[in-house]
DNA sequence: TATGAATGAGCGTTCATTCAT
DNA sequence: GATGAATGAACGCTCATTCAT
């Protein structure tokens, strides 16, 4: 059975893979991105070093795996939700209900989205590509008449900085609770608008 | 005159200190944070490496002494404006041009304050020392009615989050023209108001 | 039948053996001495890289057995030609003819014979069982009245020499046409001498 | 006194990339090229392998100032050779003498001219001068009528192979008396001639 | 006091070799 | 009998830190 043989071999080798990432995230989060060496990433996945270039022909490659698995499910669900039929508000809020999510189950994403120094270039490439997400949804929030005509490219990046403080409010020591009451504030935000201002007049805006 | 002799002494150090941070920046902004080697340090400074360990215990003191100094002028500026006699969205415009200026003349202060995952632990302190400014100020801005009364908690940090982000158009090779335009945004939304919604009244909201 | 299965048996091991050489030889002349894995013999033999170990038990000796194989042909034709019947010169012009033959045959021959530092200890073997066969003609050359009595050691050594350098000019980028030349140089130097000097009878010499 | 200092730190600079040397030497006559590794020669120079890399760059610039330590002395001796105002023959006979001296004082240097797989380019580069110079001194020996007018590329490229068979000799476990033999042999042949073969007509040389 | 010299621990990576299946 | 998986030792190299002078 040579078809059987392959599929377990590959069952195997995608096993492997899965306790290499698990063993890579657990020490990203207790070491940092520069404390993730191979040595370290090895004995948590309590394999030989050499092993692991079995399964990833560099360090390199080993983290790229890492990012684009912590990400992934976050990053389909949004683009998803771009083209999903929504008015622009609704779109926010459901791409903060999945960040949230996500970003929960996976404690280790946030290190990799919010921190990390060197550009294990994805993060650059990854900022853009949720910078540019904001930006669409907020043009199309323009365009169908949610959202006042300010320049996208700003309050999309005023989001983005807003949503990437939930990344920071997980990270840090604060509990869950903390961090869901805050996206809430922001789903609010999205859905029902954000003025902190008393208006000159005599009311509030909102 | 053992008070003149440590003063003197008390002096020297200082600048040597000193000259010892240009040369760490100017490492810093040449060769990133991971790039930062006290043997680059020391060529930098004209010193020989182990000197460098005759004013700072280790590296990470060193790094952090930077960080500080980095930070310092903001810090205090930010501090004074919170002491200050104005009305809250003030404050904030106040900090906000601070922050342009000063990120725009220490170009390398922002690798530190925007990247790094080491936790050089100043990271966290800071980050939370302005968000507890932040939301001081909102405080401020509720009480004496120039805000609604929004959780400040969370308006804080939506309102860092936002400010953040200017570091990150810095940090990018961005053109300075943007970042100013971006910052120019954030005033004018601590000044005038940030509505991204329709108004209820008389078209359509969300 | 056990003889039976025995002599198959011998034949598949042969055979397997054959073609881990042609993959050796492959990989050698592709990617030099140093260049030459186990993990890449067995991807040409297009066997698993375990299996080299069921008919060599150690790189070396499969090295060994591909320097032998290699050079097997030129040291049985020059074998034969020693025991031929006939005269000295024409032994050595028969070797060079031959020694040219599998040396442009197969190039990857001559980065073992005439390179490689590691004593794969063949090499001094195989130097020496050269040296005595070129020593031997000599001798027999000075014994039938071909060549004059010299030290037949030290004429078959620099005969060697001259020799090794046809393998220099074949291992080197030089045209396979500069290789032609120079043996044929060295033929004729055996067919009819190789004087260099003037004789001092009519001009001059030194 | 910073001339002293200064003068001091070269000095003792130096002493330590001879001790280098000479480590690296044994180890190179010990374990060949391929075996000469930065951590034996760091253990056979009693010294921390980092150590190493204050004095040479790398490894390669290691065996690189190896190599032509080395051969410096020779090479120089023979590029003098090569301007002095000399006929052909001696110039040969000076060579083969300063080769002896010196191959018999660095019994390492022969390692490196004469084995060695990969091309610490140097190889072939001496090689070639070495070549060029032995094509040099036959051209001038056909100019000047101590020779005879065969191609002397051909001539010197068999003279070369003669030539290294010296550093082979004294590579070998062979005694230093049978070296002092071939050399004379060599210089014999230079400067007397080198026929071997019995004048077809009735008596001697061709 | 300042330094040049030295070091040990660690880095990412390679590869010959082993062994359960 | 053949293999895929795994490994340990070693490689060249870097760097924060120490210490005699």
């Amino acid at each position: 059975m040579p078809r059987l043989r392959k599929a377990r071999k590959e069952l195997l080798n995608a096993m492997m893979k899965e306790s290499i990432f698990e063993a890579a995230t657990s020490v990203l989060s207790e070491h940092g991105v520069d404390g993730t060496t191979m040595n370290r990433v090895a004995e948590a996945a309590d394999v030989a070093k050499s092993s692991l270039y079995d399964y990833f022909p560099s360090k390199d490659d080993l983290l790229e795996f890492v990012s684009e698995r912590l990400r992934a499910p976050f990053m389909h669900a949004m683009e998803e939700t771009l083209r999903a039929d929504l008015r622009a508000p609704q779109k926010l809020e459901r791409i903060l209900r999945i960040a949230f999510e996500t970003g929960t189950k996976h404690k280790a994403v946030i290190r990799l989205l919010v921190h990390s120094d060197q550009d294990y270039q994805s993060r650059r490439r990854i900022r853009l590509q949720i910078l540019e997400s904001f930006t669409a949804i907020f043009e199309q929030g323009i365009t169908e008449g949610s959202f006042l005509p300010h320049n996208p490219a700003h309050t999309g990046r005023m989001f983005l900085g807003a949503f990437r403080e939930l990344y920071e409010l997980l990270a840090s020591s604060a509990s869950e609770e903390a961090a869901h009451e805050y996206v809430n504030v922001l789903i609010d935000a999205a859905l029902h608008g954000i003025s902190i201002h008393v208006r000159p007049g005599n009311s509030e805006v909102e």
